[in-house]
DNA sequence: TAGACGTATTGAAAAGCGTCTATAGGAGTG
DNA sequence: CACTCCTATAGACGCTTTTCAATACGTCTA
C-alpha cells in the first residue's frame, strides 16, 4: 500500500508513534487523543492526517466525533516489507 | 539498542534505505557506495554517519578505505520492536 | 435558527534535514 | 618529503516539518 520510506517517515515522530500505540488498544476519537498529549488540537489533527495519508490509520465520523483506528493490516505489511528489505534471513519467517 | 523513533528517523530517507539495501548483500567501501549514487561524496558520507550513529551499520578501516557493513542484529531487533509496538497480534510470531 | 461543541484548515514562525562546495585529515606512493 | 587518493568535517543554502493561534466547517441541541 505504501512504500518503506513513506512508512518510516510516517513513524519518524514520537507523537505519531505514541498515537499509533494508543490506537493499537482500540479506536479513539480526536478529543480523547488530544487529551492524552500536552499539545494543541490542530497539532494532533495534523499528525492524524499524516498517519491517515500514509494508510496507517482509518477514520469514521459519528455525529460530531471522528473516530480513528489503526490500519492493522497495512502496518503489519509495512513492517514485513522492512524486514524483507534489510534482513537477509527474512525468508525464514514468512509474514 | 536504539528506540523505535530513532530507527524510523534513520530510515526515513530513500538514499539511506538504498544504502542499507546494498549493504545487505555485503560490506562496501565508501567510494563504491558513492559510485552507485548520483550524489556527492560528502552527502553519502553524511548518510553513512547517520546510519552509524543509530547503530544500523558498522565501519572498519583498511588502509585508505573505510568499509561499511549492515548491523544485522540491530536492524532485525528494531523491526521486531516496531511490530511488537503496533501489532496487537505480534505475540503470534515471536521474533 | 442560534449557539455550542468537535474537528479540520490556514498561515506563520522556528527548527530540522538534505544537499552542495570547499577543505581538512590520514594513508599509501614516488 | 611531496603528492595523490579516500574519507570526514565545516559552513551555507533551500526545502520540509513541527508547532501554534486563529478561524472555518459540520453537527447536534435548545
Amino acid at each position: 500500500m505504501v512504500n518503506c520510506v513513506d512508512f518510516c517517515k510516517a513513524l519518524a515522530d514520537d507523537t505519531r508513534q505514541q498515537i499509533l500505540g494508543m490506537l493499537k488498544e482500540g479506536e479513539m476519537c480526536v478529543s480523547d487523543i488530544v487529551a492524552a498529549f500536552d499539545m494543541s488540537q490542530p497539532t494532533i489533527s495534523h499528525h492524524l492526517g499524516i498517519l491517515k495519508q500514509f494508510g496507517l490509520v482509518t477514520s469514521r465520523k459519528e455525529g460530531k466525533l471522528v473516530y480513528y483506528a489503526i490500519n492493522h493490516d497495512n502496518v503489519v505489511e509495512c513492517c514485513g516489507k522492512l524486514i524483507a528489505k534489510f534482513d537477509a534471513l527474512s525468508e525464514v519467517c514468512e509474514i
